[in-house]
DNA sequence: GCATGATAAATGAC
DNA sequence: GTCATTTATCATGC
């Protein structure tokens, strides 16, 4: 299973995850799937995204 | 736009700066003596951080971005690996 | 022009 | 879920 490529999102994705971490930095299942299907990403990659956008949160000090 | 160049300034933190040939020595002394698991200690990456001058996570960084590169072409660092190699090497004898 | 440090996707341990 | 990573990409140094 060979892993796959890291690809940068769009200016436009990121302002919309951003927009709706904003919301709440736990997204629910709906929402996630609601999201994903609106921005051409999967499931996975949305969970991912705010996983990943949690740390850095936690990172800037 | 407006939103995007900021963002962009804002993200001060790669304003990337080198680091001093002090520390760089100190840094691939541990890397090319643990070669066969280049992977500090949260300890371990304390202490050399302390000894750097710089921070843990950019001790981090150093390390990601060294085992990767490393890998990646063992041929370009191979001359480096020689150096720090004979270095650890008179040290242990004395 | 690449070397280098930092950040953004993606994986896996736990 | 967190979190240390891997990997590609970005931005800067020189």
């Amino acid at each position: 299973r060979s892993r796959k490529k890291r690809k940068p999102y769009t200016k436009q994705q990121i302002a919309e995850l951003e927009n709706e971490f904003l919301l709440n930095e736990f997204i629910n299942r709906q929402k996630r799937k609601e999201l994903s299907n609106r921005l051409n990403l999967s499931d996975q990659q949305v969970k991912i995204w705010f996983q990943n956008r949690r740390m850095k949160k936690k990172r800037v000090v | 736009a407006v939103m995007i160049l900021r963002s962009r300034f804002l993200d001060a933190r790669r304003k990337r700066r080198n680091f001093n040939k002090q520390a760089t020595e100190i840094l691939n002394e541990y890397f090319y003596s643990h070669l066969s698991n280049p992977y500090p200690s949260e300890e371990a990456k304390e202490e050399l951080a302390k000894k750097c001058g710089i921070t843990v996570s950019q001790v981090s960084n150093w390390f990601g971005n060294k085992r990767i590169r490393y890998k990646k072409n063992i041929g370009k660092f191979q001359e480096e690996a020689n150096i720090y190699a004979a270095k650890t090497a008179v040290t242990a004898t004395n």
